[in-house]
DNA sequence: TCCTAACTGGAACTTGAATTCCGATTCCGG
DNA sequence: CCGGAATCGGAATTCAAGTTCCAGTTAGGA
């Protein structure tokens, strides 16, 4: 048998099963955690995805495993919302998308908002930290340009900023519309008209 | 031995050793769950309160019996801040009363908190219903007296306002100051000046 | 088609935390 | 001061996940 050489990080392709199977854990984690939250049971999303535990396990080493690889997916829905409110000239606005889009991000999906919620340095299972350094860098941004423009409460930092986004999260999560709940807090940001 | 009657509801007065631990296991949990949440383990509680579970589990038959307990003493810090807020006339000063105070006895107990996210009907765990019963129909009489005055947005009803202060709930645990919290709930409550 | 490496399923094992059990110890009325 | 009922402590048990293992089943190259 000519041994096929593989440059280290280079992945052999899997077998068209298994790439199958692959799939079909992935989307029934998804649709599991994004309902039932980050507590279901292995056996259940082996069940939805109507295969054994053994061929979830065979694909993601750990629940942790597999859990992360949705969390990336779902917090780059989040952090695009960045991108897009960077897009946007007027200081302002730049926030108002973000904050709306966020909310709206959030609201559907009770996996993202698990997600969501521990990723604050402090949680103890702080995920994703590199990505995440650049969502923050690029947060602070809109931040800074909101202050510079006098639109801001001058007392919202990052962290602060941050966690009043975890607000929206649990507000979202008890079932208040994001709209609404995006128009509380961005009437709550913006600066008094002393 | 002269057979002491005692009528069913009636508890027979504890020992004085038992009265003593019973006390201590409350302490110790009180302490834990306030710091730890709600996933300390019963071993813990039982080494801080300086006993052993099986004393533990004599007082309280379930962890959750003795969670509900601490649960219900601590709600009763959130109800009391509705009585308080009633007895303000002015309406908007009133809700302003009663979310800032909120905000602080959220601050400083993790347990609280951890006990006011799940209060909410809905939760997997709903726990307190029968007073918290009482608890939201004094919020709806705050929420009526705001709306009557105008002072209040339009589209915040009761299930809207418990969920923003969940949302408050996430926010002053994530370590923003429950002065802060308060001050972008309540601007952002407030009805715009159009 | 045949062969074999790769993959599958689910029973069995491991782990960690809640709960039970029971011999030892401690209160307290007589 | 005594007896025994009430209480204590913590080892042992139970229970509910997560994870491992391996006999049986394919996919797909020769």
């Amino acid at each position: 048998m000519a041994e096929q050489t593989l440059t280290p990080g280079e992945e052999r392709p899997l077998r068209a099963d298994a790439r199958r199977n692959r799939e079909r854990v992935l989307a029934a984690a998804r649709a599991a955690f994004a309902q039932e939250g980050e507590d279901v049971q292995m056996e259940a999303i082996a069940k939805r995805a109507g295969v054994g535990v053994g061929t979830v396990y065979r694909h993601f080493p750990t629940k942790k495993a597999l859990l992360d690889t949705l969390r990336r997916q779902w917090l780059a829905d989040v952090v695009s919302g960045v991108a897009l409110a960077l897009s946007y000239i007027e200081p302002w606005e730049a926030l108002e998308v973000f904050v709306r889009r966020t909310a709206e991000t959030l609201a559907g999906n009770r996996g993202v908002r698990e997600a969501f919620g521990r990723l604050q340095p402090g949680a103890q299972e702080a995920i994703w930290s590199p990505e995440f350094e650049g969502y923050r860098r690029e947060v602070a941004r809109l931040l800074a340009r909101a202050h510079e423009a006098g639109v801001l409460r001058e007392d919202v930092d990052l962290p602060g900023f941050l966690a009043l986004m975890c607000g929206i999260n649990a507000t979202v999560g008890h079932g208040v519309e994001p709209g609404l709940a995006a128009d509380v807090l961005l009437q709550g940001l913006r600066v008094s008209a002393s």
